[in-house]
DNA sequence: CGTCCATACTTGACTCATTCAAGTTTGCTC
DNA sequence: GAGCAAACTTGAATGAGTCAAGTATGGACG
C-alpha cells in the first residue's frame, strides 16, 4: 500500500499541483481498483469531508492524461479506474454481476499489438476484455 | 448486399415475428456498419417514414439478443453495431476520430480465448480493440 | 515570510443516450 | 376472420457526464 508521500510524488513527478483531493482520488483508486466514478467520490469524501463531484470527475481525468490512472469501461458499464498501468494487462468481467479482475497478458510483453491488417491504421495499444461468468455467478 | 427477403428469413429463422421495424432495423445495420442508434435511426426512418426512437432501442436490443447483430462499445463511444457476427473478429478503432474498422483475429479461430490466468472465471468470448490513428488522420 | 496569478475547486444548471411506463396497434395462430 | 400476446407509439424520467461562471489555493518569486 502506497503512502500519502508515495501519492504525493508521483503527483508532482507529472508537474502537476499537489493538492488534497487529487491525493485523495489517487488514494481511492489505489486501494480500490476497478471502482466506479461514484465510489471513488464516496471514499474520497470520507477522507476529506465534501467535495465535488465535479472536483473528481476533473482530477480522474487529469491523472488518466498523466498516466497515472487507467480508464475502463467495458460495455454496459459506466468508466471504471485502476492504478496499475504500463504493463499491459487486461480484463476479465462477469456477464452476471459486473465484476471485473486481472489478467496477465497471455503472450508475453506487447504482443497483442499484431494485427492481421491493420487497415493502415497506427496501432499503439491493444485493449482485451474476456467476458465470462465469476466463480461466486457460477456457483448461484 | 442482403435482400429483404433474406433477411427477413434471418429474423424469422430466430422465431421472432417479422416486422416492418425489425427489416429496416437489420437492413440499416448491413448496409452501415458500426453505425450508432442515431444513424440507424436516421436510416430507418428514410425508409418507413415515422418510427419512433423507442422502437428502434426495443429492436437492437432483440436482435441483438437473438444474435443477428452485435454491439460495439468503445470507451467513450456510444453503442454501435454491425451484422457480421460469430466470426470472432475484432476492431480498429481511430483515437482521433472515431472510426471503426474490421479485424480478423490474428491467431485463427478462437485462441484469443486463452487466457494467462482466468481467476476460476468462465471465459466465453474474448474482445479486442485495438486503438491507435487511422491514415486520415494520421495525414492531417 | 508575504504577494500574486494561474490553476484547481465549488456550485448549479444542463445535455443527451438510454430506459421506463401506459396505452394502442399488429403479426401470427387457430 | 377472431383473439391475444408481442410489438410499437407517445411522453416522461433517469443518470452519467459536461459546461460555465465564480471563488479559493498551490507554489513561484521577490
Amino acid at each position: 500500500m502506497a503512502t500519502t508521500a508515495d501519492l504525493e510524488q508521483l503527483v508532482r513527478a507529472t508537474d502537476l499541483r499537489v493538492t488534497r483531493p487529487r491525493i485523495a482520488v489517487l488514494n481511492a483508486v489505489h486501494e480500490h481498483p476497478h471502482a466506479d466514478t461514484d465510489s471513488i467520490i464516496g471514499s474520497v469524501r470520507s477522507n476529506l469531508g465534501d467535495v465535488s463531484h465535479q472536483a473528481v470527475y476533473d482530477v480522474l481525468r487529469v491523472l488518466t492524461a498523466a498516466g497515472l490512472i487507467r480508464r475502463i469501461q467495458p460495455s454496459g458499464s459506466v468508466s471504471r479506474y485502476e492504478a496499475r498501468v504500463g504493463d499491459n494487462h487486461h480484463h476479465v468481467v462477469c456477464r452476471s454481476c459486473g465484476s471485473i479482475a486481472d489478467v496477465d497478458c497471455a503472450h508475453g510483453s506487447a504482443p497483442c499489438l499484431t494485427a492481421s491488417d491493420n487497415h493502415g491504421y497506427a496501432i499503439d495499444e491493444a485493449e482485451v476484455i474476456y467476458w465470462g461468468t465469476c466463480p461466486a455467478c457460477a456457483a448461484a
